[in-house]
DNA sequence: CGCCCCCTTGAGCCGGGTCAATTTGGGTGG
DNA sequence: CCACCCAAATTGACCCGGCTCAAGGGGGCG
């Protein structure tokens, strides 16, 4: 079952980050009973779900999102590799959010059953790691509620791919092209479709964005955090050391 | 130092709800060395603030703000009594968010020392109660995250209103009165101070908000909930029997 | 008494929403 | 290799909610 060494080191480089020691991950990845893939657009957890298991996301790229009363999808946050899915629903079983993940693309999720979780957690630098990725990710609730709503659809466009960029490149993935669709993007910026696709024109017109294909690739990184006003020291990023 | 009385069963009551034990409350209390008074419009936390110690917020109702660029401010979320101010501060040193906190009204605040945190922590469900807010924290970033900048701005103010009504429920203040200026709302909710004044005024037309006086007083709760489709079960709020 | 902060009001404008077509391109089966 | 399909991307015209800017009130406090 080696499939893990990438999904594993991912992982570990993220907790290591936080503070867990090279045991505590070991001990995670053993109460990893099983890997299941879900293919893009899926479901990894349904709004309703009452499983209890915690997911990891181990590859590929996910999103939480809310449906609203008129059928669209809001966008809450993206997911990367060593996100762990659906924590609260382990802390707070009893606080019903109704919020579901879905998969961007292909995505491997480790599954972890709740009585393991119980076990893991008398780990105390296990514990508190894991605290400590539930306030990065609500360091980025922060800044994306400081982002969204305010300012102009192309600072909002660009702040997004700025932090998506940002949390990847903190997991070891380097790539400048991000997997989302325009409708995604538009989900989690709450512009509309219509004129995402103008912003991203416009991106592209400004040289920031690659030009060929469809895909959403960044090719002037330094002018599009200049536009976007983004800082990324929110996210608590290791030292520019690594590699 | 019976000022606590009042401020003292107000923590215990939130921390119990989230499964602290009723000696690890007591152990952090103890903890709180002293009690520092914050006037209104004061920061209680500076943006730039590095001091090695974690604030409660024991009386009053704050807010957590970040400076945009233009000056402007945005409120990412309000406080009220029982909450921690800075936990991300003392869990995530290095990770510099700019972020400050600044008393709504008057405010009373205790002040707690990272190290004597250190000791509190190794008291395992303290330490889970604590992780528990963080989470809940992240429920009520998610929240905003889906109204702000979607809807109406009637949908939009009417669901802040309801959702600092539930989160002061939950500790206890059950009053219809909101301690917020206008131009606090248009800081939280991304909308100018002219529309939040039009906005507010309608919902006073429509006999949602009192008339009388220029307060923030919430008359018909039901139907503000109705019109912000609000639903408060993601706030883990205690079982309707408390009191 | 006067100042300052907050609330209130009005007029005009514009960024972004809405809706409806049309195109593109990768995938699939024949 | 081609015909077909469907999701995503693209484009255009028109409209409106909320923003901007510029003036007033009004009340609490030194």
């Amino acid at each position: 079952v080696r499939v893990e060494s990438k999904a594993s080191s991912t992982l570990r480089l993220k907790l290591r980050n936080l503070g867990a020691q090279a045991g505590d991950v070991d001990s995670l990845l053993e109460a990893i009973r099983r890997h299941i893939c879900v293919a893009a657009h899926d479901n990894i957890v349904r709004e309703t779900d009452t499983a209890a298991q915690v997911r990891v996301l181990l590859a590929g790229t996910a999103c939480a999102y809310k449906r609203r009363e008129d059928g669209g999808r809001s966008i809450l946050s993206f997911q990367h590799p060593g996100d762990f899915c659906d924590l609260q629903r382990y802390l707070l079983p009893d606080a019903k959010s109704a919020i579901g993940i879905q998969a961007l693309t292909d995505c491997t999720v480790g599954v972890i059953d709740f009585e393991d979780m119980d076990r893991l957690l008398l780990r105390p630098t296990l514990s508190l790691s894991l605290w400590r990725a539930s306030v990065l990710e609500g360091a980025s609730y922060r800044e994306r509620l400081s982002n969204v709503g305010r300012g102009t659809a192309l600072a909002r466009v660009a702040h997004l791919l700025c932090e998506q960029l940002a949390r990847r490149e903190a997991v070891g993935i380097h790539g400048a092209k991000l997997p989302f669709s325009q409708i995604d993007i538009a989900d989690a910026t709450a512009l509309s479709i219509g004129h995402v696709n103008r912003t991203i024109q416009l991106l592209r017109s400004l040289n920031l964005l690659s030009k060929l294909g469809s895909a959403i690739e960044v090719v002037d990184r330094n002018q599009l955090e200049k536009i976007a006003a983004f800082d990324g020291r929110y996210l608590n990023l290791p030292s520019p050391a690594a590699n």
